[in-house]
DNA sequence: TCTTCACATATGAAATTTCGTATGTGATGT
DNA sequence: ACATCACATACGAAATTTCATATGTGAAGA
């Protein structure tokens, strides 16, 4: 993660790093399922600790790939609308074709919306 | 690269694990261009010393990304033949999109056939 | 102003990954 | 059998990444 320092077009190894970690792939993969969740849905979703959370988000923000919009006392996160189009094909395409890897951290959230 | 001992469908995680390291990247990049190419190719290409070339072949074979065929006194690495569609896609992908992340072991490599 | 809620960041320890160096293995040639 | 070439693996050290815990920050409400 030492070399994600948003560079001007995004780096292949760098994107790569953020995407080798479970706690940051589920993140994306969720994101790109869902559109836009808040800290505290991911760290239902996830089941882990809020530091935890917001420390892989703070890299996934330093890399370009998510966009923070804060709205009241809470912050929600996207997919960075600027991402390059190939970026965004590995993020969709890893997403619909391993459905069962983020279909639990799903479920918790359908909870929420009940 | 822990994780990655062959599970009977390749695990994304464990996938972008062998994404997130700039040799192996660029040999899996490399070899979805080149289609096949042999350890002393990649030290030449990358300029890198052949042990670390072969300790990170080692962990993409246990991945199950790549495929080795001894030919004689040298070994041939490709891309998996059984690797899923979307891990292809991704390595594709990647591969057409940033092409002068691996310009240059490419021109290495070129000298080759001369 | 004080408190609380939602989230961010700092710190040092622990776990994981990477690497250089040395050595092992299989194939080929003499 | 011996030497050499192409490649694989073992080992401990160094670098990087991850984490739990504690603390800081901004927004909203009383």
């Amino acid at each position: 993660m030492s070399n994600c320092c948003e560079p001007a077009q995004l780096a292949p190894l760098a994107f790569f790093k953020c995407l080798s970690e479970d706690t940051r792939l589920k993140t994306l993969l969720m994101l790109s399922v869902k559109g836009e969740l808040c800290v505290c849905d991911l760290t239902d979703a996830l089941q882990l600790s809020q530091p935890k959370i917001s420390r892989h988000l703070a890299d996934l923000r330093k890399c370009g790939l998510v966009l923070d919009t804060r709205k009241g006392k809470w912050v929600y996160y996207q997919l960075h609308p600027d991402l390059p189009a190939w970026a965004l094909d590995v993020i969709k395409n890893t997403a619909s074709n391993n459905s069962t890897y983020i279909e639990e951290p799903l479920a918790n959230l359908l909870c929420e919306n009940c």
